[in-house]
DNA sequence: AATAATATGTTATGTTATAACATATTTAAT
DNA sequence: ATTAAATATGTTATAACATAACATATTATT
């Protein structure tokens, strides 16, 4: 099972996330003859500076920023666009916000660890959810083509922080 | 395990679903002291007229003829909130859409069977589905406090009548 | 260099959802 | 029964998310 839940939801050497990240997306769109343009790598960029699901006006003010010009929702939308299709970025449906494939090779099980406190997303695959989830669509007689699997809770920083001093810094992230 | 895909994805005595799931919902409102009113029972009432999640605004419309009179969005937004908080709809995300519960006093797993040609959604819960789901929290030392899970595919109808005739009637209920 | 294909710019608008405040209705308390 | 409190709905405006349609620019192919 792969998962990046140790390292979205902890403190980690950031820059390898992104750096990796780059490395893996130029590599894909060398391999798929797709252009990783600047306007595409700036967005993937600005994703991965986090762990946290960003929205697409967001990522707007923010490529407007580094572009040194303004940036019209259309060329954003279209950059995720590229992005999701080629597998190296996932939208959240329940966060209107996209978030970096940590494995855009591998098989998927598209599942996020969702932190309700600090919002930040954790995806991990896991190959017996794949066959559980298989075996209760053959038995509703349901072909399975996609899947988007999202978890919500706390992650294990906000989990300590809320349990040992009883403060909690509450961004909203909740999901119900 | 608890599942409505037989009666959601195929041919089926629909009027039972809706006078059930009316009654369950007079039957738990009466239990928790909340108000049916009239607003919130239509509304429930349309989003039970089929087994296809309905928009907001599509329900807009809808109650605003069942009302006679025209109705705003806030009023629609808040009958759903309503239902929603009582486990008596679901929101899903993917489709900003709402779907009637089939069970709603069950343990939950919020696992729905999407078609994506015909567009009706069934739900399933599925223990064996929440186990592992709490496993993998574990072993990422995650609070699981709430999930949505959602599946897309092909209902049997639509996968037989596409595999049949070639022909193929889409609606576009696409999530990719 | 001309053509085709791809990518981005630009304007406008569609779609989903909520904030803020006013009014009405229902319930509980006196 | 009357008042007060709580709950629900009406109303206006706007926030937040997303795409259509068409123009221009850039890159790849011939």
């Amino acid at each position: 099972m792969l998962s990046n839940s140790r390292s979205a939801h902890q403190p980690h050497n950031h820059l390898r996330c992104i750096n990796a990240a780059l490395d893996r997306a130029r590599d894909l769109c060398a391999q798929k003859n797709a252009r990783l343009t600047p306007t595409r790598e700036r967005v993937l960029n600005l994703i991965w500076q986090s762990h946290q699901p960003l929205g697409a006006y967001q990522l707007q003010e923010q490529l407007a920023k580094l572009s040194g010009k303004s940036i019209a929702p259309p060329t954003v939308y279209r950059a995720i666009e590229f992005l999701v299709n080629l597998g190296l970025v996932h939208r959240i449906p329940s966060l209107n916000a996209f978030i970096g494939c940590p494995f855009p090779n591998s098989a998927h099980s598209n599942l996020f660890m969702i932190c309700q406190n600090c919002g930040s997303a954790a995806e991990a695959t896991h190959s017996g959810l794949n066959d559980l989830l298989q075996s209760a669509s053959n038995r509703a007689q349901f072909i399975l083509k996609s899947q988007n699997l999202e978890l919500f809770g706390l992650c294990l920083q906000c989990n300590t922080a809320t349990t040992t001093n009883g403060e909690q810094v509450n961004h909203d992230y909740t999901n119900d």
